[in-house]
RNA sequence: GCAUCAGACCCUCUUAUUG
């Protein structure tokens, strides 16, 4: 069984849930004993791979095979439906729990309190805390640091510096992720320079700064302009470390771009791929957009036909902004086509799609296509800007 | 009995070079 829970483990992390599934069945099928905590896993796996359907059907599985469901169970379920916002389906589950007396823990708690400040929902995310504290529980450093993320969130940094401390004043330690969200509430609130006092603090703590830390710093220095700062920092990356990652690219190129040194952007961007340096997905769409935004449409389309026929698979955003870059030069036949095409190569469009679209067809008088597009739209539950 | 499973931080798209 533990061993049997090793190999579970391994296809979790490789996100083949589907494999995990068929794995129980075998196992199932030759009447091994499966414990909670490998239903668990693949439950998790599931969810996290957005298979709640899945998830839901082997929750309910394990119950008919009179296996009881523990607080690790429903923190996996309740921690996605949070995530997907589905809170009617949270409470849900949260009922059940309570009539099946399993009680929260920390970890449990940490989940929902994390989710209702994300969600901006202060009065709920109070209300689980104080439960918390009500039922002797401690809360820890990732309590804490949920916390100082949801105030940062909403710029509301002197409650997430009066956390920051309030924490420290309790004798929980933050550690470099408690630092990081910090560091980033003030970059996202142009204050970069305090997130450079933090960073100094981080080594008076003994707090080793990771590719994450550098990674808000550059862009909250391209945030306010001073690429040079960022620039500093990155060529820092490069010759002692933290090393950079595709983020870091991604970040420091969108922060050329968008500071008006498309060329430099340019520069490095051929550099990497000269470098062997593996950009994703989202640092092709920052060039793409860069382009565009410079008024460089053909070349910007040439770029993403490049990198569609070397087989890279576009997102939702990257056709957004070719779709958006097509409607800027009044193509709105390409445009049209190309929103087919994504359709027709599975790529769901999103709000901003059609939003995109209908403005466009708007300033043409294009009625037709605007009730065809807005009664598309509300079909899949998207509303206009 | 304990442990192994669940929780926190970073990047891109419309309106928008002019709000």
């Amino acid at each position: 069984s533990v061993t049997y829970g090793t190999v579970v483990n391994g296809i979790r992390k490789s996100g083949d849930s589907d494999w995990a599934l068929n794995f129980l069945r075998t196992m199932e099928d030759r009447r091994i004993e499966i414990s909670v905590m490998i239903y668990n896993m693949v439950i998790d796996s599931l969810c996290k791979n957005g298979q709640m359907d899945d998830a839901f059907d082997l929750f309910r599985r394990i119950e008919s095979k009179g296996i009881l469901p523990t607080v690790v169970t429903y923190a996996s379920l309740i921690h996605r439906l949070c995530v997907l916002g589905r809170w009617s389906d949270v409470l849900e589950l949260v009922r059940d729990m309570v009539r099946r007396k399993i009680s929260g823990n920390v970890v449990f708690f940490t989940i929902l309190i994390d989710a209702f400040v994300k969600d901006g929902k202060a009065l709920e995310a109070k209300e689980m805390w104080e439960e918390m504290i009500q039922r002797g529980l401690v809360p820890d450093t990732v309590t804490y640091t949920s916390l100082i993320n949801g105030f940062g969130m909403h710029n509301n940094l002197d409650a997430a510096k009066q956390t920051f401390d309030s924490m420290v004043s309790k004798g929980c330690l933050p550690n470099v992720v408690t630092f990081n969200t910090l560091i980033n509430g003030y970059c996202k609130s142009n204050r970069v320079d305090e997130g450079m006092k933090l960073l100094n603090e981080m080594s008076r703590r003994r707090v080793v700064a990771n590719t994450c830390t550098y990674n808000i710093l550059i862009q909250g220095f391209c945030q306010v302009g001073n690429i040079d700062a960022a620039r500093k920092l990155f060529r820092e990356m490069l010759c002692k470390g933290p090393h950079p990652n595709s983020i870091t690219y991604s970040i420091f190129l969108d922060g050329l771009f968008k500071n008006g040194k498309q060329d430099e952007a340019l520069v490095l961007y051929d550099k990497m791929e000269k470098n062997g340096i593996k950009i994703g997905i989202v640092g092709h769409t920052i060039v793409v957009h860069g382009l565009c935004k410079d008024g460089k449409f053909a070349e910007a389309l040439h770029l993403f036909e490049k990198l569609t026929n070397k087989g890279v698979k576009p997102h939702v955003k990257m056709y957004n902004v070719i779709i958006s870059g097509f409607c800027g030069i009044d193509f709105l036949d390409e445009a049209d086509k190309l929103f087919k095409h994504m359709k027709e190569v599975g790529c769901k469009p999103n709000n901003r799609t059609y939003n995109i679209l209908i403005r466009a067809h708007l300033k043409n008088d294009d009625i037709s296509k605007i009730i065809e597009l807005t009664r598309e739209m509300r079909d899949r539950g998207f509303s206009a800007d």
